[in-house]
DNA sequence: TACGATTATGCAACTTGTTGCGCAAAGGAG
DNA sequence: CTCCTTTGCGCAACAAGTTGCATAATCGTA
C-alpha cells in the first residue's frame, strides 16, 4: 500500500507529468520504494479516479502530457497513512538464499558473486554520497523537512555500508 | 524466482512435509526470504510437477501428510540457479517513504513510530543473536557449510544493528 | 468410542509488481 | 515538408505475494 502514497509525496513536492514523476522517482524516492513507469501510470489512474489527485490536460489521446496536482483529499490521505502504524518488512535477499544453497550443495563457490555485489553496493553508496554532498553540504543549517530528508538518505547510506562491510568480512573469512 | 530455490535448499537440508517446511522456514531461511504456507504449498506442487522433488505419500485426500525429497534434477537446478548472476534488490521500506511524506507535509511527527520500529528491530536482533549463540558458539571450529550459514546470519545481524543505529541517531537529531 | 481442538493440506480470489509491446506526440536532420 | 528518432503514455498478460476460508486427518480427553 505504499506506492500510491509515495506518488502523492512526490507530487506534493512538485506536481508534474507521469513521465517526469517516473524519472524523479528513479533518483530519489524510488531508492527506497522502486517502481516502474507502468506501475506509476496505473497508480496515477487510480489516484485520479479516487479524487486524490487532479489532472490538468485531457486524457483523450495517447502520448499527450497530463500534469497532476494533489488535491486536499490526497493530502489528507497521505497524513492518515503516514501516521498509521506499519510493520517493517523483513529483508528479502536472494544472495543470502544462495549462500545457504551453497552451504548445503557444497559444490558452489559464490566468491565471485559476492565481489560483484560488493561493487554494486559501492556504486549505490557512491550515488547516495553524491546526493548528500549536493543537498546537505556540511556547515549549512537544516530545517525540519531537510533533516527528515537527510535522515532518509542516511538510512540508505547506512544500509549500503553495512552490505559493504559484510561482503568484505565474508570474503575474508570464507 | 527465489522461493522455489529456497524450498529446494531447505528440503535438501532435511526432507519433510509441507507444514514442517513452513515451520522451519519461519525460523531460518524465511528470515531472508519470507513465505506463507500457501506460497510454500503452491511451490511444492509446481516443483513436484516439474519433477524436481518427489512426494512420498499420495496426494489423494486433503489433510494427509506428504513427505518431499529433492530429486537429482532439483539439485542440479539449485546449482544452476545459485551460480547464475542476480542483482540485489533495492531496499523497500515504507518507514522511509513515510519520513519523506512527513517532510513534505510538515504536520506529522513520526518519533513514536521510529521508537516502535527500534524496538521491533531490537527483538529481531535478539532472535538472531540467540541463534548465533546456539549454532555458532565461539571457540568451535566451523566447516565450510557452517561458515556459510554463519555468514548469512551475520548479514541479518548487521542489518538489524544498522537499523538500530539509524533509529537512535534519527531520534537524537530530529 | 465419541467429541472437540489442533495440525496439515489445499482452493479461490485478490493485490502488487514485472515484462513486453504498441501507439501518439515532439523535435531535429535531411 | 518528410522522415526518423526520442519521449510520453498506456494496454495486456503474466508472475509473485497475500488473505480468507474449507476440508481432512490426528490426537488428547472425557
Amino acid at each position: 500500500m505504499s506506492l500510491p502514497h509515495a506518488i502523492l509525496t512526490s507530487l506534493l513536492e512538485k506536481p508534474c507529468t507521469g513521465a517526469e514523476l517516473a524519472r524523479r522517482f528513479d533518483k530519489s524516492l524510488g531508492h527506497f520504494w522502486p517502481a516502474t513507469h507502468q506501475q506509476i501510470y496505473r497508480e496515477l489512474g487510480k489516484l485520479e479516479e479516487a479524487g486524490l489527485i487532479l489532472a490538468r490536460g485531457l486524457a483523450t489521446a495517447r502520448g499527450s502530457q497530463r500534469h497532476f496536482d494533489v488535491q486536499a483529499a490526497g493530502r489528507a490521505e497521505l497524513e492518515r497513512w503516514s501516521l498509521a502504524a506499519a510493520e517493517p518488512r523483513p529483508v528479502r535477499d536472494a544472495l543470502l538464499v544462495r549462500l545457504r544453497a551453497a552451504a548445503v550443495l557444497g559444490t558452489v563457490d559464490l566468491g565471485g558473486e559476492i565481489r560483484r555485489h560488493r561493487q554494486l553496493h559501492a556504486q549505490t553508496l557512491g550515488r547516495y554520497r553524491a546526493i548528500e554532498e549536493r543537498d546537505f553540504p556540511p556547515g549549512r543549517a537544516l530545517d525540519t523537512a531537510g533533516g527528515l530528508r537527510r535522515a532518509v538518505l542516511l538510512a540508505g547510506i547506512a544500509f549500503e555500508e553495512s552490505w559493504l562491510a559484510w561482503c568484505a568480512e565474508t570474503l575474508a573469512t570464507g
